[in-house]
DNA sequence: AAAAAGGTTGTAATCGCTTACAAAATGGCC
DNA sequence: GGCCATTTTGTAAGCGATTACAACCTTTTT
């Protein structure tokens, strides 16, 4: 393992320069500069971390899950291994520390990537106040934010149904004081009424995100007589209880009802026709905006753009003979 | 933040002494070690590990799902949070790294405790080879390895059961090929001819662990007239799942059927009676195991009690007058 | 041409801890 | 008590980086 030392004879310089190449310090004479990096490529130098952290100089980034949160909702679950991922190709690292009640690290860390946060989070605050730099997955205006494009999604994927022939489309929600849900649930909306559909309220089923009460709200709906050939669950994991209630009602998928999910969550929406979220590039923005905070510009936020994929669950509507 | 400095200072002793304290190294009189204990808990004082680092002391740990193995499955993901805390306890961190395919991770740790390992799981051989220590949580002679007693904790549930009376009791399962759910059905049969119970096959319910599955097969099994008015869930997940299903079935919980969970999970089980395993004390044990395995001792197991917690999900079976 | 100003580089102390080595204390024995 | 062996303890040199400060060049100014 080279050192700066190392570095630095080789270059025919100090080490104090090389420390200033590495930090991206001004005063350092561009062809020494250069010189000095390509001796670290040539030698394949990575500083080693806990010496910079001897100096004061954490590279350790943590993920914040929102307290109240299901810490095993497999979006967030795979969220963060892809944010683990994308930070260390940045050179962060990501340490596991314990949170305290508010859901704040014991230990601190150069920056957080905040995942779940309510409209109101009391750990908002608290990082603004302490100027640690910070971004949220979700919109949240006036900080760092990352988020896919919910209503976008939803649109694509009802647009989808009905240019099949589907005109009683069902849409099973999430919970209301989810943004999330909200965003899915108007895209769907602004889809009916470009294709001149009528909104019908009864078509929309109040789901939890989860697969259990996504089962049962669709078989009872369906047994008391609810009538429609489109479905579109608001996630993956409420798309798979709802084929099983189908399935279990004696339904066939995509013959008798079409079925679009949302979040392409690997495993779990697999077959499914659904909208794919690209958690891996939400990560990587979210990385990238992390950096932009640490080097202090403006805040903004970033969309990140997802795409209907076309699979088994969807099919023209089948105009029934008889 | 006090430092190895102050320490010594205010026990009177030098930091070379102190360090053998904390390295636990021989030749330190023991009055002087008391000392040093003591006021190192006085400060509070936790070593840096940046300089234990830079001195070739990693501390670092890797906790390690097997590849495969569904990384949201609430168990581990509270498993892994345990764990951190533990780790933490004892001056150790978690560094998340990402993992190759083979679920190796691409970076050395100091040790590694192992989740959700197969049978032959090759990360087990290449960490032997490596001669790095380890730990895995289920049963693996040769190793270290954590459990907790499955087989007791299934055996509680199901004698639960029956001394309130049941007779007819079934069992939702987990996969077979799961050493932990073949070890709860074993408890639950061996529960069943201590009481000299017959052990009816069609009364065993496959599941998979899973809510909805439980929810299926608990429901199909009862419409097609299968009787019971206990119930035994080889998880908390399914136990609600199953839960779900007798409601939709008109039963009442406990007046019609009695239902026992496993594992007590925070949320998921919080007013089932359940067989609460302490995840805590798992981690911990873990992580001393893990301690020993980085000193070098003999590979040994250990198997963690678990213990019945009654809710409001069972009551004595009611005799029914007509 | 000397002085001032500015840019670039080197030097060495520092972060908190470990550890080889030296030094001091202790105890046993004659 | 003196000598030696054995514990126990202190000392100080690193580990690999950062950074304040000093020192050295260039330019520009006068």
């Amino acid at each position: 393992m080279p050192t700066i030392g190392d570095v630095a004879r080789l270059a025919g310089v100090s080490t104090g320069t090389v420390s200033r190449v590495l930090n991206q310090r001004a005063g350092v004479h561009p062809q020494t500069r250069e010189r000095v990096i390509e001796v670290m490529e040539r030698l394949g130098y990575v500083p080693m971390r806990a010496a910079r952290e001897l100096t004061g100089h954490s590279d350790t980034v943590g993920i914040l899950l929102a307290p109240g949160v299901r810490r095993y909702i497999p979006y967030f679950v795979l969220l963060f291994e892809h944010l683990t991922e994308a930070l260390w190709r940045e050179g962060l690292r990501v340490e596991e520390t314990p949170t305290d009640a508010a859901g704040l690290p014991l230990k601190p860390a150069r920056g957080y990537i905040l995942l779940g946060a309510h409209d109101h989070d009391p750990r908002l605050e608290a990082l603004q106040n302490a100027q640690t730099p910070h971004v949220l997955i979700g919109v949240y205006p006036g900080t760092y934010w990352v988020a896919p494009d919910d209503e976008g999604g939803a649109y694509a994927a009802t647009r989808h149904l009905l240019e099949l022939g589907h005109r009683e489309i069902a849409h099973l929600t999430g919970q209301p004081q989810h943004q999330v849900g909200r965003e899915r649930l108007l895209g769907y909306r602004k889809a009916l009424e470009a294709y001149g559909v009528p909104f019908q309220p009864h078509l929309v089923l109040d789901g939890d995100f989860s697969t259990l009460t996504a089962y049962r709200v669709l078989r009872k709906a369906w047994e008391q007589g609810l009538c429609f050939t489109g479905l579109f669950a608001a996630s993956d994991e409420m798309a798979v209880g709802a084929a099983a209630a189908l399935e279990d009602l004696g339904l066939r998928i995509p013959q008798d009802v079409s079925l679009v999910g949302f979040d392409d969550l690997p495993e779990i929406g697999a077959t499914l026709t659904t909208v794919r979220q690209d958690i891996g590039q939400v990560a990587r923005a979210a990385v990238r905006l992390l950096k932009e905070s640490l080097a202090g510009g403006g805040p903004h936020g970033m969309r990140i753009p997802v795409q209907l994929v076309l699979r088994g669950t969807t099919s023209l509507r089948e105009v029934r003979t008889a």
